[in-house]
DNA sequence: CACGTTTTAGAACGAATGCTCTATTATCCC
DNA sequence: GGGATAATAGAGCATTCGTTCTAAAACGTG
């Protein structure tokens, strides 16, 4: 019945995170939206309402993405350790497979793109539950987990993505093998 | 000579950094800046010249304070693992003891901060230096010191401060632990 | 006490921003 | 083909922003 999309949502979400990455957070003003993707602004409020509408479709079409390669299909599993490294080299594997979605979860601050209050605290509840979970399976203490499943990857991931270099595949090794080592010592902090 | 100040430097960057930490890197106009410090809009161009020098300064503030914690006397000096755990250790002693300039350096980005395009890349000469010279004392590989004294230091206390909670004065010693078994073992990833 | 210098003080300006509004165009169903 | 629906299209509005400008106030020095 309706008038078909001359612009589609995945060319609109490109378009706001080609802006970002290039010109940092501040720049992604609804007028440059639209002369980056084509979609004039009356369709772009007609889609998602506001400028921040369109950034938070950005943000959830990219945490979706990130969720489907981190969380594995069985937490713990047979093997704790083994699920955890798992987990620690997706992080860089995810980032050299799709840099711009990791730029963007791993450089950018929902707060410093969006101009109201919305909290994607939410998103996160998936990545709590299975990062709690492994640790519950494991000897070592939990924040001793937490370290190296996901602040060290994080860690390791944004200081490439931040000084504007590619994530090199060899990362995903490194990190694992340094995942490993902080999961297998019995003596939490 | 002159008349004397009423407002000083440090009235001035405190407000910024209040309102920067409240709001969101969008929010520190030159407006709000003026507002909260006290300090009319005249008497902040006089003295940073525009709303990027406050900024510049406020930056570099903050980056003169964690040098001054972060880089020990001698690098690596006669016992580089002690060295390096007590590197990635005092990072999460920065951030218990002041948690203001800590979180401005590890949750900010100068690109959303600045409208021009200056970098700080200059500020961070000492640290890669320092990082440099502990790696070439010790077996395992560069990346791997990154890693201990970098990466995992950086994403653990980023993820508290992200949240908006303080960082524990415990986390010092979780991460110290970390880095000494990171740093002790021979096998480079 | 007058002079020079620096800071304070805030009104005013042009540019940019998020958003609204009206009109037009394309598509599907009957 | 006629009508309902939804997307396109961009001019226009109120607001906010960074910055500039002019004037006055305070302080040390001669």
């Amino acid at each position: 019945m309706p008038r078909a999309r001359l612009h589609s949502d995945d060319t609109v979400l490109d378009a706001t995170a080609g802006i970002l990455l290039a010109e940092g957070a501040r720049s992604a003003s609804v007028k440059a939206i639209a002369g980056a993707s084509g979609a004039p602004v009356g369709s772009i409020y007609h889609r998602y309402g506001s400028r921040d509408g369109v950034l938070v479709a950005l943000w959830e079409r990219a945490v979706r993405r990130f969720h489907a390669s981190y969380i594995p299909a069985e937490v713990p599993g047979p093997d704790p350790v083994a699920t955890g490294v798992a987990m620690a080299a997706s992080v860089a594997e995810f980032a050299h497979a799709n840099a711009s979605d990791a730029q963007i979860l791993m450089t950018l601050r929902p707060e410093d793109l969006l101009d109201g209050k919305e909290s994607f605290e939410r998103l996160n509840a998936g990545i709590v539950g299975a990062v709690r979970r492994l640790g519950d399976a494991l000897p070592v203490d939990g924040e001793r987990v937490r370290m190296a499943v996901v602040d060290l990857p994080y860690g390791a991931v944004r200081r490439h993505l931040a000084a504007g270099r590619s994530v090199s595949p060899a990362l995903a090794a490194e990190v694992g093998a340094a995942a490993h080592l902080l999961l297998s010592d019995g003596e939490g902090a």
